[in-house]
DNA sequence: GCAAATTAATGATTTATTCAAG
DNA sequence: CTTGAATAAATCATTAATTTGC
């Protein structure tokens, strides 16, 4: 009986600069490919074409806390064309991967990565939405709340190789855990 | 009646993404210095144990392998007197410590937590509002309602910057990072 | 009494919505 | 208005309950 700490915890109060941390993996797709080829990006670095900041030296955007991202072109570029390319929902691995490449073109975190292909996957849903389907279903306005099916195979037949034992490997985790301190 | 599931079939229907560009093969992308925390427990195959013990309230088992977390009552009690009092979407600290004091009873990690409360905040709601129960009072910090409640952050921080009050820096950060790159 | 087959819970992910910075 | 950030809703997927047949 008696854990008194537990209360404390309850109440839940004094919050410095609470960071979230969030990593996955992928379930079961996975499909391998990913490997590509030697996409050089580190060509590409760029010397920040960002507004001409007053700042002098090399000093990143992000004051302290408050701005969100802001995505170079280089980087819109890119992730546009990774999007096209058939990346939708990275797994931690590539976001990382993604995150490095992106980061030599200005501040970027893997959240932004994340965030940034959940938002666009997203959006162009809706345009798609909204432009078309002028008279297909009328759904309404219950995309997702239907508890029909939904989500349907596009294209379930690229099969093809590799279907023996499929890997199954991670599991997408998902790990709390504060970015910086407390510091700044 | 039969509520099968499809999951088996469907697989890889999803994005398949055939080929990630972009991967990157620079110098050392961020070099699998995470490890972090890679699950010890990793091949002990669960022995799907057959009804091991049928009276044994609350058994500390420690999930062992890549199953999924499985709560201990010790751990629900606690949850639960949290979310009674108050807790409801704890940021990155609170889930910290939260996990930490839970760890001692059981196997844990911040995500387990940090799901907990989504998922039991989402059920709760979810029953209320089956059973149409006419007291809606709850949500002590529910950011996101209606359009008429502004975000309010759970606690302002101090570090003002050019308002007055407080500058809502609490905004969870969420970050991805992989636990363990793959390994399995 | 056990254990496969079902069902009920619930942990973990994905998608839709909403808020708010710029 | 555009869109990064964050939450809520919906859904998938796995485990514990339970039911059922032996």
């Amino acid at each position: 009986m008696g854990n008194m700490k537990v209360h404390e915890l309850a109440r839940g109060f004094r919050e410095q600069e609470p960071s979230l941390s969030l990593c996955c993996k992928p379930l079961r797709p996975t499909s391998a490919a990913d490997t590509l080829s030697s996409f050089d990006l580190k060509a590409f670095i760029t010397p920040k074409t960002k507004h001409h900041n007053p700042h002098s030296h090399q000093v990143d955007m992000q004051p302290a806390g408050g701005t969100r991202w802001n995505p170079t072109q280089q980087q819109i570029r890119i992730l546009e064309m990774m999007y096209r390319g058939g990346t939708r929902t990275p797994n931690a691995q590539q976001i990382e991967q993604i995150t490095a490449q992106l980061s030599k073109y200005g501040k970027i975190e893997g959240k932004n990565v994340f965030y940034w292909f959940q938002n666009h996957k997203a959006r162009e849903r809706q345009k798609q939405k909204r432009n078309s389907a002028p008279m297909e279903r009328d759904d309404g306005d219950s995309p997702y709340k239907r508890k029909c099916r939904r989500r349907q195979p596009f294209l379930c037949m690229e099969e093809e190789s590799r279907s023996s034992s499929f890997k199954e490997e991670e599991t997408r985790t998902l790990e709390l855990f504060p970015l910086h301190p407390e510091s700044r």
